[in-house]
Order: C-alpha cells, then sequence, then structure tokens
DNA sequence: CTCACTAAAGCAAGCGCTTGGTTTTTGGTT
DNA sequence: AACCAAAAACCAAGCGCTTGCTTTAGTGAG
C-alpha cells in the first residue's frame, strides 16, 4: 500500500522516521480540527516533543501542510495507475478510478487527501501552483478516460462535466458516507457508477 | 429577491442597517480569506467603524458567522417553496430545485449560502446542532422531490444517493464554474439533470 | 569529535474582546 | 417647529492571551 519505490526516490518521506511521525500526526490534527485551528504545540504534543524542535524538520507551518498534499497526491496518483495497468474494459477503469479517488478520500493511503481539497486556501500562492501542477496531471488522467467511455457510449454526457460532477460528488462523501457502516465501498462505487452510466 | 416578509418576521437583517452592512461584509470577507483569517478588524475597516464597535451589534465574531449561515437558509428555504409553488411537472421542479441551490452557492441571493459548506467547522457546537436542524428541512425538501421522480420513472438510483450525489456536484462548482462565463446557469442545470435522470 | 536532534525559554506580533465614555439618531411632547 | 431624553451607534485605548517562530544550550548515538 505504501510503495516503497516513491519512498526510495525521495516522494514519500518514511513513515518511522521524525519527520514522517511529524506528518502523520500533523494530518490527523489538520483534518480533526483544521489547519488554522491547529498549533504547533498540538502537534509537538502529539509526538511527544516541544514546539520548537518542530522547525527542525520543516522551515514552518505551512511547508507541514504543503508536504502532506504533495506526497498525498504522489502516492494517488501512483496507486491509480498501478491499478488501471491491470485492466481492459473501459467500464472497468471507470468504476478502478471511482475506487481509487474514494479510497483516498476515505482515507485508506494516509489523510492527506481529504485535506487538499479542505485546506487548499492555507497554501502560499507559490505552494498552491506547485500542487495544482500535479493536480492538472492527475485530472487528465480521469478526465481521459472519460473521453474513451463517451466514445463507446457508456456515458452520454461531455467528459469534462461528467468528471466535475464525480469530483465533487465523490468529494462529499467525506460527509456522508462512513467506510464501516452497511454499505461497502463497492457498493458505493456502483451506485455513483450507476447514475453516471448510460442506462 | 431579497424577500421583504421575511424581513419584517425577523429572520433577515435589514441589509440598510449598521447590522446589516456588517453581515454584508463580514459574509464577503469570510468568503474571500476564510474565517479565521478575517480578523475583527479587517471587518470593521471594511464597514468603516473601528473594531470594538462591532461587538455592540454582535456577542462574538462566531456570532457573526452564525447569523450569515442561519439567514442564508432562511432565505434559501423561501426561495425554493416560491418557486416550487408555480410548478406541477416533477421534471420542472427537479430543474427548478437545482437551480435554487446553484443561485444559492453563486452568490445570486447573497453569499452567505457558499460558505455553510466551506465554514461549517468554525461554528460552536450549538450553533452547528442549530443549523443542523434548518439543514434537515431542507435536505427533506429535496429528497422529497427525488422520491416523486423515482416512482415517476425519472431517476433509477435511491433518492437518497442521488440527493447527496448532487448536492457535492453542486457544491464543487464554485471551484470551476463561473456564472458569467460561456455557459449559463441553464446549461448547467440541463448538464446536471441529463447527467442524473434516467436516458 | 561530530552531528542530528531536542529542551527550555522567550520574543514580537496579532488576536478577540472589554471598558468607559462620547456622538448620533430617534420619536414622543409641547 | 422646537425641544429633549432615551436608545442606538461608535470611538479610543488597551488588556490578557495565543500564535508561529527563534535562540541558545545542551544531549546522546555512532
Amino acid at each position: 500500500m505504501l510503495i516503497p519505490q516513491l519512498v526510495s526516490e525521495g516522494l514519500l518521506t518514511e513513515p518511522n522516521s521524525a519527520k514522517g511521525r511529524l506528518l502523520a500526526a500533523s494530518a490527523a490534527l489538520f483534518k480533526q480540527k483544521g489547519f488554522s485551528r491547529t498549533t504547533v504545540r498540538d502537534i509537538a504534543a502529539e509526538v511527544g516533543i516541544l514546539s520548537g524542535s518542530i522547525f527542525h524538520h520543516f522551515a514552518n507551518k505551512e511547508s507541514i501542510l504543503r508536504t502532506i498534499m504533495l506526497e498525498a497526491i504522489y502516492l494517488v496518483l501512483a496507486r491509480m495507475k498501478l491499478t488501471i495497468a491491470d485492466l481492459d474494459s473501459c467500464e472497468d477503469k471507470m468504476r478502478a478510478l471511482l475506487r481509487c479517488e474514494l479510497e483516498a478520500i476515505h482515507g485508506l493511503n494516509g489523510i492527506g487527501f481529504a485535506l487538499l481539497s479542505a485546506e487548499w486556501r492555507f497554501l502560499s500562492d507559490d505552494s498552491q501552483s506547485e500542487i495544482l501542477k500535479l493536480r492538472g496531471e492527475y485530472e487528465a488522467f480521469h478526465r481521459n478516460i472519460y473521453t474513451e467511455a463517451k466514445s463507446l457510449g457508456h456515458i452520454n454526457v461531455e467528459p469534462f462535466f461528467i468528471r466535475h460532477f464525480v469530483r465533487g460528488a465523490l468529494i462529499e462523501t467525506a460527509n456522508w458516507y462512513h467506510l464501516h457502516g452497511d454499505l461497502p465501498l463497492e457498493g458505493l462505487v456502483e451506485q455513483i457508477y450507476l447514475t453516471t452510466a448510460v442506462k
């Protein structure tokens, strides 16, 4: 799940290192209380150090959030490509992408992805455009699948719109769907697939 | 657009009053910079008073946000009911509700509605449950239309899911759709309608 | 010895909010 | 119209506290 290759490439931080634990604790707090209401003292207490020690690992509080978000995109991009590689049918690919994004949103690969849409505004302009670039790659990947689906007649709305609608629907699941409730993830995938697919 | 009846009922603040201008300025700033990054000094400067004077009108900063959100729901609820009242066909009602919610999200009745989903977490627990109650009424209204639509065969996914998906899709339009761009609001309504409707 | 790391203390700035008192507006009475 | 008291709105000043971040002096493993 962690994709060790990304760690050795330097794109992901070793989770057991001091920096890695700092990232995990920060992400948890950011999700729970939001970025601006989480203090560096909160984070330090969570990993059992004093607040000043944080700044040996990160230049400032914002760069913690930035790192969390960057690593979240690297990870979900890698997982998407890995999943798609094994599939042929376009419909299977659509479902696989839905599942990948839902897993990311609901924290199955770490909680960084959920922060991407919620705490976006707290990044500096530079960090925002840095992430925007990666996000462009991510979105293009999705849109390409829908373009293929449109040409095959599986959907009848323009990929541009479908992708925007689906992304919104998926992000919103964070506010009502619970992983360990009655509906398994596969079921949720199927419901959203049915909603978008030609009937 | 303002529905004077709501003002006389005390549910909406007179926009030209000192309190009303304070609310409008606060809403604009909250949307622009977020609640926590907007200071009471920012708000005061925007309406041309000193920061301390704000607390003659509101008990604290949070109650400004709370008032904005409450009035936004009152307004959109009233507008929804007004719009639906004239319509018979279920499909027309579905489109009308989509349009109503989109208009609210994109600030055609004030910017309060957009804040509802974005700055939710900054409310106290009490304020949250207060708003949750109104939101329940709002959601039930939408779900009822979809229940009717399902029984008439216009949609083929459970109203519970459809409403969640649609809400997400609509909220997300705040991040990509622009009112004065190429696509008119009617067009956006039709695209989302086509996506959810049985084809 | 070196160096990655942490402890301890604190700074400068900014925050929401309070206070006591002044000005402005309002509305009823003459 | 003129008056005036009550109410509403606002100012000036600053308190107490929190924030992100810095500084300096260690400490312990290799």
